[in-house]
DNA sequence: AAAGATTGATGTGTCAATCTTA
DNA sequence: TAAGATTGACACATCAATCTTT
């Protein structure tokens, strides 16, 4: 292969510093909650929206929307979680949709796994990028955003 | 769930920043190169450590080096690779080890994909981000992982 | 036809167990 | 025992096809 078919020493230096540190923190974050609380980074980003919501009960589409997920994805997460009792499908009034509601299993389980979590993305993400940082990382992060969201809207 | 699990307004919008841009980025660049070449983002990496060796041949282990993936996901990758004619495994004299060599179709395979996974890496990630917060980028990065590399050589 | 949802097939990634050879 | 490698089981993610209701 050329070199000139590669990135130039700075944009590849910058490209892999980027995928070491995602490799390395999903690794980490995914580890750490699956083995100290038996829950998936799918099954714990499910937990968060229904925690978070009043009732504790959402629509599967509300979850999709809330998660941006397919809902192939969804559908297949919710009935894993819902053979493991983390969660619980009803039917409403409206046979289209389907309720998805918080087990007190699952409440149990989030309610001990998020304090836990908070503090491993302090330690191994907020704090390493640090104060100074921290808003430009921010920034640079939506900046990113911004164009990938612009290219999926031109697709439809 | 009370307000004092959860991180920060400042934090929160960091970190779910960084989530946005990490799941739109590969899933733009996985599907791009599935679409375009019927590569996967693991075919890529495999391939592309192949073709910058010297012999297109390399033991199953130093792409494990390389990659830093565990050795069952690298097992698993090779065997669907091989599969599909993108490299072949050959025996050596030492039977512990074994050979990966680049094919004719792998190696056709990563020619043509990798001048439009290098417009789609600077395109979407490298110039949104921008030359004046690059560097900061890229330390911000090497902070996390330096973190997460301490605690993994501590956990061994 | 469109929206919400499910399913099956396939590819991907991790873990634990296993095998072989040094 | 330890290193390189494989395997099987399971979870995860995506795609295409399908189903029901509006």
């Amino acid at each position: 292969m050329s070199d000139d078919m590669w990135l130039s020493d700075r944009e590849q230096r910058t490209w892999r510093a980027f995928l070491d540190m995602q490799r390395l923190l999903f690794g980490h974050i995914n580890r750490q909650v699956q083995r100290e609380f038996g829950l998936s980074g799918a099954d714990f980003e499910i937990l968060v929206n229904l925690s978070e919501s009043e009732t504790g009960r959402m629509r599967a589409f509300e979850l999709s929307r809330a998660t941006q997920w397919e809902k192939s994805r969804m559908s297949h997460q919710l009935s894993r979680m819902a053979a493991r009792g983390l969660v619980r499908k009803e039917a409403t009034t409206d046979p289209r949709y389907s309720d998805i509601v918080l087990t007190e299993q699952g409440r149990a389980a989030i309610v001990a796994a998020a304090p836990r979590s908070v503090d491993v993305v302090r330690e191994t993400f907020l704090d390493p990028i640090g104060d100074a940082r921290l808003d430009l990382f921010r920034e640079a992060c939506d900046a990113v955003s911004a164009v990938l969201d612009e290219n999926e809207t031109d697709c439809r």
